[in-house]
DNA sequence: ATGGTAGACCCTCTA
């Protein structure tokens, strides 16, 4: 059983690369993030006419979150506990394919406004959503449930995910508040599925999921590691692969992130 | 050198 996470910076822009891809590739279940619509404007029919199910969180214009999959979905949560005043569309927790998989679009957290106390409204934000990502987790694997996180968490976990880490050690998805919140995430007992997969260190090369559009990022190979996986014990003892598809960033009119694909041992969809 | 691009939008914001 192969699940994808795939940010596409707008669904109806990027509809006909991921019907491509979906095609392509023969994943059975696709996370997306930033679909940037309202549900309604969800190109939700040519996904069904090739066969998947289609459940979306949209809003207008920004954010935006959907699940994909051959399988039946059961949507367990459109919103992430612990805010009802929330409304931004970054949150669909679904049980498919037997597993209980969360699609998350995490908060940026910048402009970071260092010298105020909460270090600015949108960094604040971000932390307040990391420790209700974490609560969830924790109610979640209290569960025993098969768990499985994918989506842009707008993490860099560690200096080798980032190309530049002197430079981005100030921002909003480098520093160490973040690293610690994420930390304290995985720490609950979840498994960094590439990490697990491709343990990195010196001499390994940079696995990049992010390139910024802006200054030649892409051609350079200066990216960020931002999209995961982060897995469940009962998934984690599943793990068969997780890899990044780098092809989609190079394609024309591309999302400025590419799928990262998680293969599990087994499992029906 | 304070850049550069992309998408949605009520003409500016977010990333």
């Amino acid at each position: 059983m192969r699940i994808a996470t795939w940010n596409v910076n707008s669904i109806r822009m990027r509809q006909d690369a991921v019907a491509a891809w979906l095609a392509d590739t023969g994943v059975d279940v696709l996370l997306l993030q930033e679909t940037k619509c309202v549900a309604d404007a969800f190109p939700a029919d040519r996904f069904r006419d090739a066969g998947y199910r289609v459940e979306v969180v949209g809003q207008k214009a920004r954010n935006g979150v959907a699940v994909i999959a051959r399988c039946p979905i059961a949507v367990e949560t459109r919103r992430l506990p612990g805010d009802d005043l929330d409304e931004e569309a970054r949150y669909l927790e679904v049980t498919a394919g037997g597993l209980r998989i969360a699609c998350l679009y995490l908060p940026n957290g910048n402009p970071v406004e260092e010298g105020t106390a909460d270090l600015g409204a949108k960094y604040a934000y971000k932390l307040r959503w990391m420790a209700r990502l974490k609560a969830r987790a924790a109610a979640l694997l209290a569960n025993e449930l098969p768990v499985v996180f994918g989506g842009d968490f707008n993490v860099i976990p560690d200096a080798e995910d980032v190309y530049d880490p002197v430079a981005w050690q100030a921002d909003a998805l480098f520093r160490l508040e973040t690293r610690r919140a994420f930390r304290a995430i995985v720490h609950l007992g979840l498994t960094d599925a590439y990490r697990a997969c491709h343990p990195g260190g010196a001499g390994t090369p940079p696995a990049y999921t992010f390139w910024d559009y802006q200054a030649g990022r892409w051609p350079r190979d200066q990216g960020l590691r931002i999209d995961h996986f982060l897995l469940g014990p009962a998934v984690a003892d599943r793990l068969a692969g997780c890899l990044i598809d780098r092809a989609p960033r190079g394609a024309p009119k591309a999302s400025d992130h590419t799928p990262v694909i998680l293969v599990l041992t087994d499992g029906l969809c």
